[in-house]
DNA sequence: CTAGGGTTAG
């Protein structure tokens, strides 16, 4: 590049523009390198007093091939206007570029300036047209395209193939792929991706086996083919096995596990690519960003953050959603709110994000300030924005403004509500103590309700002590989800709520006949970095010693102060003083004390937890936020529990 | 002409 600086700046003296010939030469040489020099290349061009059709073609080419192809046609039309001859090799370009941008009007008129033109029909134009009209989902007249074409090549069989592919026609396909004179690599690549999307892993394992050469490609389909089955365990074997393995690879493997919710080992992954001296790209940050986000690791996603920033490395609207997720998913809305103000292009998704992390984070009205923000700014808002909306009415307790929302997603936005807007609706009404309403809504609604949706009515009646309620809903339940123990351990507390101890029990009994278990409480935290994991009551963790040590100096710290275990939740049929020690060892608990020793004086614990956080260790991280001086920030199954100076940001309603 | 990507009720 700099060589090519110089060489542009002796040309600029010796006047060379004057010869379109000499600065083509160099416009070529921008307009083929990366991206990044384009914009040079589009300078000299613009100093080229009278382009030659050469000039023209070099930097519609260059356009057309880069990630942002829409200059080109622009660049396209100034051609024609300019009287410029074009050629046989002006067309490929535009037509590629109509592909890329899914222009199908545009990509038409071309068709058309081709059979006007009367240049020849060369098989660059045609199987550029077939890829085109292929893309734009005009599969019929890709092939009349390939039918009428008066010679084809290789590249305008695989077209026809890939064709049918991405139109989702695996049959036709397959038809293709069977009258094919000759097949590459390509062709066998395209077949098998066909397969994969359809989820037909089977007949795709068949040809990869079968295939006379595979590459690198070949393995990145077949892997990413089966994590979208879910079978991540062949996925990972296959790429194990594999001679050798590029950056894609890597990033379908890791995308693989953040997409199968086994954040862990995505992670992991992660570190082993880096290690290996791999360079992580624009894909692989967002999908490692999205494992930070669901981890709740905030240390991981900082530290991505630096590297984005330190490769200069372009915080597009997708890498700006992912932080702006990952920040508010780890409980630190500033920096989510940092991200998303710097952002350059926002689109629906990053507006979204930003007023769904606010809503979980307890900023009911900052959310809906945000949504009028959005809509002022002329972005459309869609169904996953309303679930935030919705979410922040939810947690905010405001009943009628939710109301108001979900009336007006279908009257001023035609969006019809679905389950999810149903459930936050539920929730609204429920915490609100509006258990009837909630009830009618559920039972008028136009969706058969799962599982979900009736658990958040049940959490509702667990707020609010509503036995009868309950009971109704843990029959419909236990329909959806006979073998999830935890809908009657909920029901049991409703029960012993309500001190119907009789009833509580009569559950545990039919729970241990049935062989139920409730799934063990879980919680994590990150401390430098790494994640650690504790379960109910587990002695696992390395310094498993110290933590129960501090656990007992929680407990006689805090009953100085007033605190008293709320045992009511434990129903087994044990003594008082035993009953203390099980919920003195919830996985939060542990989690707490283990982010006591662990970390330094007045840095604030977080923790994450897959169910909901129980009543007692609720009090406990209160008075402990208020007796150690310390912020804990827990997120919870659905919200965040800001704890601090005795008391917490949910204001004891979650 | 083939492979990897962000927001969704509890």
């Amino acid at each position: 590049m700099h060589q090519l600086l110089q060489i542009h700046a002796q040309m600029i003296r010796n006047h060379f523009f004057q010869d379109p010939f000499a600065a083509t030469k160099i416009l070529e040489f921008c307009a083929a390198s990366a991206y990044g020099n384009l914009h040079y290349a589009h300078k000299v061009f613009d100093q080229i007093p009278h382009p030659n059709t050469f000039a023209w073609n070099t930097i519609i080419r260059g356009y057309a091939a880069s990630p942002f192809p829409k200059p080109s046609l622009h660049l396209f039309r100034r051609m024609l206007g300019s009287g410029v001859a074009t050629n046989s090799y002006t067309y490929p370009f535009v037509v590629k570029a109509c592909a890329h941008l899914s222009a199908l009007e545009e990509g038409q008129q071309i068709h058309s300036f081709i059979l006007k033109s009367g240049a020849d029909h060369n098989v660059f134009s045609v199987n550029g047209l077939i890829h085109m009209y292929a893309t734009c989902g005009e599969v019929d007249l890709a092939r009349r395209m390939f039918d009428t074409s008066p010679d084809r090549d290789l590249v305008s069989w695989n077209s026809m193939l890939s064709g049918y592919v991405n139109c989702g026609l695996t049959a036709s396909a397959r038809h293709v792929f069977d009258e094919m004179p000759e097949r590459g690599v390509i062709s066998w690549n395209a077949m098998i991706n066909g397969y994969s999307k359809c989820n037909e892993m089977d007949s795709a394992r068949e040809l990869f086996d079968r295939m006379p050469s595979r590459n690198v490609e070949s393995w990145n389909t077949l892997i990413a083919g089966y994590a979208k089955c879910g079978l991540l365990d062949v996925s990972r074997s296959l790429f194990d096995e594999m001679p050798t393995r590029n950056v894609i690879s890597w990033s379908a493997m890791i995308t693989a596990y953040a997409q199968g919710n086994r954040h862990n080992e995505a992670l992991a992954l992660f570190d082993e690519m880096t290690n290996a001296g791999v360079k992580p790209n624009w894909a692989t940050i967002v999908s490692v960003l999205s494992a930070c986000a669901h981890l709740g690791a905030l240390e991981r996603g900082r530290c991505i953050h630096v590297y984005i920033d330190r490769s200069k490395m372009k915080v597009d609207s997708i890498i700006g959603t992912a932080l702006i997720d990952m920040y508010a998913k780890c409980g630190c809305i500033d920096s989510a709110c940092g991200v998303f103000d710097a952002m350059k292009s926002k689109d629906v998704f990053s507006w979204t994000a930003m007023i769904g992390g606010l809503a979980v984070n307890g900023y009911g009205g900052k959310a809906l300030e945000l949504f009028g923000r959005m809509e002022e700014a002329g972005v459309r808002p869609n169904e996953v924005t309303f679930v935030g909306v919705l979410c922040a009415c939810s947690h905010g307790g405001l009943v009628q403004t939710a109301r108001w929302y979900f009336d007006s997603m279908r009257t001023a936005y035609g969006i019809e509500p679905q389950i999810e807007h149903y459930g936050c609706m539920v929730d609204t009404l429920g915490r609100a103590g509006l258990l009837e309403e909630a009830l009618s809504l559920v039972q008028a609604m136009p969706v058969e309700p799962n599982s979900v949706l009736w658990g958040t009515l049940l959490g509702a009646c667990w707020i609010h002590g509503n036995a009868n309620i309950g009971e109704y809903v843990v029959e419909h339940l236990a329909k959806l989800k006979p073998d999830d123990g935890s809908v009657y351990v909920l029901l049991a507390n409703i029960y012993a709520t309500a001190g119907r101890w009789d009833d509580a029990k009569k559950i545990r009994i039919f729970m241990k006949s049935k062989g139920m278990l409730k799934s063990p409480g879980r919680s994590s935290m990150e401390v430098e970095g790494i994640v650690h994991e504790f379960y109910v009551g587990d002695k696992l963790h390395p310094r498993t010693e110290e933590i129960y040590r501090m656990l007992d100096e929680i407990s006689s710290r805090l009953k100085l102060v007033g605190y008293v275990p709320n045992t009511t939740p434990v129903l087994f049929d044990i003594e008082e003083e035993e009953k203390e020690h099980a919920i003195s060892v919830h996985s939060e608990k542990l989690a707490i004390a283990f982010g006591l020793i662990s970390t330094s004086a007045g840095s604030p614990i977080r923790i994450v937890k897959n169910l909901r956080v129980c009543r007692d260790c609720h009090t406990a991280a209160k008075f402990i936020s208020k007796v150690y001086d310390r912020e804990i920030i827990v997120r919870d199954r659905n919200i965040f529990h800001y704890f601090k100076d005795g008391s917490c940001s949910c204001r004891d309603y979650w």
